[in-house]
DNA sequence: AACGTTATGTGACCGCGGGTACCGAATGTG
DNA sequence: CACATTCGGTACCCGCGGTCACATAACGTT
């Protein structure tokens, strides 16, 4: 159980045996990383496949003025990288660890030997991309049809899917954080959380988030608020 | 050369030999569609793959309030559909023709015969939502970062590189589809390709827009018109 | 406990872009 | 050719949210 440390109780290897993550697991090494280290900058696309063993990276890019948007959040399970055996580019995407966090890493000859046999891996891979895909496209879609308010709303109940344990699991984000995700600045997301707690549906710690009521914080996202004020 | 048409020339494909492509292409059954028929509606979820042969598609959410967002163009090559055995899945996507269209159709039985096997094709697949992944992280940098204007110079950019033919070659949208493309208003569209015809970096047609000059184009879109304003 | 650093709260100003209301032009259809 | 329909162009109003400018609070460090 020691040898595959690193591969087992990972969602994309979900199929394999505990002998085959062993087989996989004695080779990929590991790396640690602090809160706020870059782990992938696009300059020097190194042949490299990370798996998020633990910890909260995000992945993001930064615009022609500077500023910095987050595209994505990675947990436990999630690949990335540069691996053209795959197919899996980065893009122009940087990843940086949220907080403390532990990944496994791939080189391309490993991707070769252990991973490229089984077609499952890619299916699983596929999955991942998908999944990101559908965020994207909800978060854009939000961007163009909700208002600040209801987007930080929206956020907040996606990052509770995700970690889909226990309800009151409060969200370990800062309000500049917070703002990034959803495409605004600090200041507005102050105040949206501050109208999100006026109503109950949240409570606000220094760096964290808690959501006290799941149900009204997607009526809320979904625009049940403007909905009561055209019926007035 | 006839039995395999539904598949040849398609980019996920390119690694197969014609022999393999036969076998392939004698099964798959092809369908046409015409413009702005739907052809994937998040309900009723058929286990179908769907590959664009010719033609254009767009990708699209419904927001809550009933406007349409596009999340993405499809051109020929293009994998999409419902198809656990892949991974792939369409999430609250919806798939219209743009114009009219040819799509082969795989079933899941197909899938596990034909394509399952040969690992490249996991690969071509990965790399295609890689892409999609790309192209939405920066639509998604732009709807925060940039104007109206220069979305839209940014949006016909890109449009440019996906038919990387020669240069003269007309977008076929009409304001309404780049509006709904950018995330804006079809009033609001009509006027930034006023203002990119005034620089003469586009000449427009009626229900197409013709990209003049390339470089200028690009310029725009990462904030040339602001730096220089800044710089008065 | 004193201090620096990071996170949060709040207000004033104002410009971009959505909403709305028309009008004219282009195209296709009988 | 007359007409309907779709597409394109323009102008006004005004509210959301970005920018700037501070103030306060929480936390870690020495």
């Amino acid at each position: 159980m020691r040898e595959h440390w690193c591969i087992s109780e990972v969602e994309i290897f979900r199929d394999l045996t505990d002998k085959e993550m062993a087989t996989i697991g004695s080779q990929a090494p590991a790396r640690t990383v602090a809160a706020g280290q870059v782990v992938h900058a696009p300059t020097g696309t190194a042949q490299v496949l990370y798996i998020v063993k633990t910890g909260r990276l995000r992945f993001y890019r930064v615009t022609t003025d500077g500023r910095t948007v987050t595209t994505g959040v990675a947990g436990p399970g999630t690949v990335f990288g540069e691996m053209d055996l795959l197919g899996l580019r980065m893009g122009g995407t940087w990843a940086e660890a949220i907080e403390a966090s532990l990944l496994c890493l791939m080189s391309r000859n490993d991707v070769r030997r252990l991973l490229l046999s089984d077609h499952r891996i890619a299916t699983r891979i596929t999955e991942q991309l998908g999944a990101r895909v559908a965020d994207l496209e909800e978060r854009l879609t939000d961007v163009v049809s909700k208002n600040v308010n209801e987007r930080v709303a929206s956020s907040l109940r996606s990052l509770l899917a995700t970690d889909q344990d226990r309800k009151p699991q409060p969200i370990k984000l800062t309000h500049e954080q917070l703002a990034q995700l959803v495409g605004t600045t600090r200041e507005r997301a102050t105040k949206a959380l501050g109208e999100l707690a006026e109503l109950n549906l949240v409570r606000l710690r220094r760096g964290k988030v808690v959501v006290q009521d799941e149900r009204g914080l997607a009526a809320y996202a979904d625009g049940a608020y403007r909905a009561s004020a055209e019926a007035r």
